[in-house]
DNA sequence: AACAATAGTTACCTTGAAGTTAGTTTAGAA
DNA sequence: TTCTAAACTAACTTCAAGGTAACTATTGTT
């Protein structure tokens, strides 16, 4: 059963919405990436700490590998033993998070709202 | 206004960025959304269409039930057969668009860094 | 000798989101 | 009589995200 695409910019590759989701749909990305927007330098445990400390070490690696790959953050290694590796926040991770923020302040003053709603449709 | 976060705040039951990302970090929700604030009244198939037609019939159910839910959008069930039913945006739906607009404003402008970047980290 | 400290890595396992396929409903049309 | 329409629903399968726990490396400390 083929189905036309109607609209290419519709195309999953190049839709932008689903390129900003597949990466911060994740559990901790934004989270992370509002918590060194907030603090300038952080180690490895002090992100973890932020965090909520909910979050287990491999998804803390995970996630600061991928927000490193899109360059919204750096890492500074010190060749030290115990190991010492900082984390900073860069100007393009800088600019996401008022979008964010804007998305929060909605989520706040709207969730009311929607909880109401849900209340409503499990009757 | 108190900027520091404390630990217990980061509740993710209480998190507002969780509240929003449980919602919409899905794979579809965004997109029958946007299509949804884009047109006025659309029926099931319509909307089928719209979306890219590479969403499966089980997955735009479950997106729309959730999307009624919350209260974005709503159903009109027409008792005809072989069945008519219109789906519409909602206040608080449209409320939530020009968000996803900016965010997608944004994804657009900085794809081109954060794909040079992903390419950089490769190597 | 054993241990602590930091920032991981590795192997394994569980869970849930999403996809696939088939079936349901009812009236009218062929 | 069988087919077709739209909008589902149910049963089943698949796959990747995420979690757990153990292990790594190296040095200084007890």
């Amino acid at each position: 059963m083929e189905k036309k695409i109607k609209k290419s910019e519709w195309d999953i590759t190049n839709c932008p919405v689903r390129t900003v989701l597949d990466r911060f749909g994740d559990k901790w990305s934004i989270l992370v990436l509002l918590v060194l927007g907030e603090k300038q330098k952080l180690r490895f445990n002090e992100i973890n700490k932020e965090v909520g400390s909910d979050i287990s070490q491999k998804m803390l690696t995970v996630t600061l590998r991928k927000l490193e790959a899109d360059g919204f953050i750096f890492r500074t290694i010190y060749p030290e033993i115990p190991p010492k590796v900082e984390y900073e926040i860069t100007d393009l991770g800088k600019s996401l998070v008022p979008h964010v923020d804007n998305l929060t302040k909605w989520a706040v003053s709207n969730m009311p709202a929607i909880k109401r709603s849900r209340e409503r449709f499990k009757k």
